[in-house]
RNA sequence: GGUCCGUUCGUCUAGGGGUCAGGACGCUAGGUUUUCAUCCUGGUAACACGGGUUCAAAUCCCGUACGGACUACCA
């Protein structure tokens, strides 16, 4: 067997989809297990909706993943140009082949014309009006019209379209490596447009063509694709590649978390989740979307969440690096039916990720997003941060969220808890407290701990009655990492900054 | 409507003739912790339905229901 060859080929009609994250995931699994290639393809056909920036978005998505094509635009590679747009002519070339063996005819039924046969058979209650075989010699093409008016059209350079020609009374098996034997009865398919009167091919005649050309072995994609799988299997038929044609793979889609229905980008703004792996910027607000990137997810908790939504190991193991997956994926491990999107395992992921990243990466990633908020710590300080609050967060925004007080003066105090804690009378005692915590000086925690302890000893207080004072005069929350341990980061000078002015709110109240 | 695909706890799933139907997320009870989080222990909860085949069916077959995709000169 020659060397494995798989391509992703998304098409850049904007922000790169979740799903299709996924979809490159598995092929790139798939490649990099057989020592093969993983290939970007960039199907930019539908000049119409072309967006630009869609396909830098969609290298820059692969890039964030870690999922680095081997050839591709931009990326080298003998098989290029990897851009269909710019392969434009070899389709033609091919549509021809196509074209003089019979195996596709010439199609001159205008877009208006096609739109008005379909109401007209609509009315006598026809609703699925097909280009076929049956309905072939009644429109207004090569095969109707014979050679002569055929050729006296092209002259004329009347504008046309190529289609391919579906045999009667055909089965078309296909092997599917995820859902085994499908099968498709030739008269059920209809004369699919092969190529546009724009001279730019479809994607079924795009597709099979740079597929073959590139020595593609095997097409993993999403499950919209199964049904006009047929008709790929009648195109390499056509031209004479069935014994090279790739193996298919269709993928269960990817459903909404909620309600009925595929994800779609729509999803997100409703429920507030990200859906895409990087933010776009639309035209407009509400075809802008958030990105995990931003949402603060990982890539490596995005993709291990990706790899686990449609597949499974077959053992319990759920944590798996890019590595870990290259050597557990199998294709006969995909499931079948649709995965619900699961934000909040994509959640418990990351958290799995912060957790057991070394706080010395933590540091290098937490970095600018803490220098935008005017954080310039030197490293022993973010150090210790990260270690203190990894624990605790879900998100990389956690990091702030839950601890800018590391940074800057507390904003909000929550003084429910303190409140009953809070007595007059003990009001002295506090202040007596915070003057032998600065006397202290900066210092580690057994220091704070063992004089915080005696404080309590000789008053007679508890727990409960110092440490939540402690903990909202300098944090401005209840929760938050052992207060010891802030006291000590922050040192014994800020403390008493922060002691001071609490103890005023607590006086207020 | 037609074609094709699918269906195990709320969710992701294991399991492919004989299992107490397993794990994870979530939720929940408790323990640890000055708090929160982590961590530990326990609980909750599923084979869509109906027929077969078989000594035995979540597992094989057929229907039904439900869900999904496709049905463009879009991918």
């Amino acid at each position: 067997m020659s060397k494995v060859r798989l391509r992703f080929a998304p098409s850049p009609t904007g922000a790169l989809h979740i799903g299709g994250v996924r979809t490159a995931l598995y092929n790139y699994l798939l490649a990099k297990q057989a020592g093969g290639k993983f290939i970007l393809r960039i199907e930019d056909t539908d000049q119409t909706r072309y967006v630009p920036g869609a396909e830098a978005y969609i290298i820059e998505a692969l890039e964030w993943c870690g999922l680095r094509p081997d050839e591709g635009p931009g990326f080298g590679g003998n098989y290029g140009p990897y851009r269909q747009s710019d392969r434009k002519a070899l389709y033609e070339k091919y549509a021809q082949q196509l074209l003089d063996s019979g195996h596709a005819f010439y199609a001159f039924d205008t877009p208006e014309e096609l739109d008005a046969r379909r109401e007209q058979e609509k009315e006598v209650g026809n609703h699925n009006f097909r280009y076929d075989p049956t309905t072939r010699h009644s429109m207004r093409n090569s095969e109707a019209l014979g050679a002569a008016e055929t050729q006296r059209l092209l002259d004329a350079g009347t504008p046309y379209t190529v289609r391919l020609k579906i045999p009667t009374d055909e089965i078309v098996k296909i092997q599917d490596l995820v859902r085994g034997e499908v099968q498709f009865q030739s008269n059920e398919l209809d004369d699919r447009v092969l190529l546009k009167t724009d001279r730019m091919p479809t994607y079924h005649l795009a597709n099979i063509v740079d597929d073959h050309l590139m020595e593609i072995t095997h097409v993993i994609r999403g499950e919209e694709w199964l049904p006009s799988t047929a008709h790929h299997v009648l195109l390499y038929r056509a031209f004479g590649w069935e014994d090279t044609m790739p193996a298919f793979a269709h993928l269960p889609l990817i459903m909404k978390p909620t309600g009925k229905g595929k994800l779609s980008k729509r999803d997100g703004a409703k429920l507030g989740i990200p859906v895409f792996p990087l933010s776009w910027q639309g035209e407009t607000e509400a075809e802008s979307f958030v990105g995990f990137r931003e949402a603060g997810f990982d890539p490596r908790a995005v993709l291990n969440f990706l790899a686990l939504l449609g597949w499974n190991p077959g053992t319990e193991q759920e944590i798996f690096d890019l590595e870990g997956l290259i050597e557990a994926f199998s294709i006969e491990k995909i499931g079948k039916g649709g995965a619900r999107f699961d934000y909040d395992k994509a959640r418990w992921f990351n958290q799995q990720y912060i957790m057991h990243t070394p706080d010395a990466d933590l540091v290098t990633t937490l970095k600018p997003l803490l220098a935008e908020k005017g954080v310039h710590q030197d490293d022993a300080f973010l150090l210790a941060f990260v270690a203190l609050m990894k624990e605790r967060a879900t998100v990389y925004g956690d990091f702030w969220e839950q601890g800018y007080y590391f940074f800057q003066e507390v904003t909000t105090y929550d003084t429910k808890a303190v409140k009953k804690k809070w007595q007059a009378e003990r009001v002295p005692l506090f202040e007596q407290l915070r003057a032998s915590l600065l006397a202290l000086g900066d210092t580690g925690v057994p220091e704070i701990e063992a004089t915080v302890k005696n404080f309590l000893e000789v008053n007679g207080l508890g727990f409960g009655d110092v440490f939540p004072i402690l903990r909202v005069a300098i944090t401005g929350t209840t929760k938050g990492p052992a207060i010891y341990d802030v006291m000590a980061l922050l040192g014994a000078e800020e403390v008493d900054r922060r002691l001071a002015k609490g103890y005023a709110v607590f006086n207020a109240l």
